[in-house]
DNA sequence: ATATAAGTTTAGCATTGGCTAAATCTATTG
DNA sequence: CAATAGATTTAGCCAATGCTAAACTTATAT
C-alpha cells in the first residue's frame, strides 16, 4: 500500500456530527416555513404567501417554490391563487418546533442574553438541538427560571 | 387597494433573524472546512482531501470542489496532488471556530449534556451564536464550571 | 524499474434555494 | 361592472453543495 492512511478514533463520531447537521439544514427551511405558517394562521386567520415572503425576507417567486415542495412532502395543502393550510404532520411540525423554540429562547434570556438576541439567536440554535441539550435547558429553566 | 395588508411589528427582526441565518450557513461550511483543515495539521501536520472528505462524510470530489471555492475566497492553499494549508486568514477563521467551539460544548456539558451529545451538539449550534451569547456562555462556565 | 494501490481531479448530473421580470388572477372601488 | 392595484404564478436564470464514474498522478513495494 502507498501513501500513509491512518484514521483517527473520533472520526467516525465527527463524520457522524456533519452528517446530522447537513440532515438538519434539510429539515431547517421546513420548520421556518410551518412555524411561519402556524403564526400566521393564529395570528390572523390565514396565511398568504406574501406574508410568508415577507417574514422570511425571501422573493415571493421562491416561497411558491419552496411551498410546493413542502406540498408534496405532505406538509402544506393549497389551491392556486388561495392562502396556504398545514396538513396534520404540519402542525405536528410546527408545534414541536414552536414549543423547541420557546424553550431555547426562554434558556437564553435565563443565562443573561438580551432579549433582541435572544430572538434572533433562539432562531438559528433551536434546529441544532437535540432532545438531550432541550432536555437540560427545559430542567435549567425550572430551576433557576422559576 | 384590494386585499388586506398588515405589516406586523415584529416582522422586521424576524425577517432579520432568517437573513442572518441564510448567512450563517453560506460561512459555516467555509467555517467547518478550516477548522478541521487546521486539526488535521495539528494532529498530523498536513491535511489531505481524502482525510477531510472521511471526517466531513462526503465525497471526495465534493471536497475538491469545495476547496477551489475556500481558495478563491482566500482561505486555504493548494497545488495540485499536494495537500492544503491555511492562509493566514484561514488560520484566523480556524481559531476563532475553535475557541468558539470549545466554548459550546463545555458550556453544554456545563449544564448537564453527555459528552457525546455535547461533541454532536456543539458542531451544529456553534454557527448560530452570537458574540452577546458566546460572552453568556463564557460567564456561566467561569463561575459555575470553575 | 515497473506494477499497482491509494489519492486526486475532471466531467457530468441533480437538488435546493435564491433572484428578476413578465404574465395572470382576484377583489376592491369608483 | 370595469378599471386597477395588489397578490400570485410562471419562466428562466444562477450559485452552492452534494453525488458517481472515469481519468489521471503519485509513491510504495516488489
Amino acid at each position: 500500500m502507498p501513501q500513509k492512511t491512518r484514521k483517527s478514533g473520533t472520526a467516525k463520531i465527527r463524520s457522524a456530527a456533519f452528517r446530522r447537521i447537513r440532515a438538519d439544514h434539510q429539515s431547517e427551511l421546513a420548520e421556518d416555513y410551518v412555524e411561519l405558517i402556524a403564526d400566521l394562521i393564529d395570528e390572523r386567520g390565514e396565511a398568504r404567501g406574501t406574508d410568508v415572503a415577507t417574514r422570511l425576507g425571501v422573493a415571493n417567486a421562491t416561497v411558491v417554490k419552496t411551498l410546493k415542495r413542502l406540498q408534496e412532502a405532505g406538509l402544506v395543502t393549497q389551491e392556486p391563487y388561495r392562502s396556504v393550510f398545514l396538513t396534520p404532520e404540519g402542525w405536528k411540525m410546527a408545534d414541536d418546533g414552536r414549543r423547541k423554540h420557546k424553550i431555547v429562547e426562554g434558556f437564553l434570556l435565563a443565562i443573561g442574553v438580551s432579549e433582541e438576541t435572544a430572538k434572533l439567536d433562539s432562531e438559528g440554535i433551536e434546529h441544532h438541538v437535540s432532545g438531550e441539550t432541550l432536555r437540560a435547558m427545559a430542567r435549567y429553566l425550572a430551576r433557576s427560571g422559576k
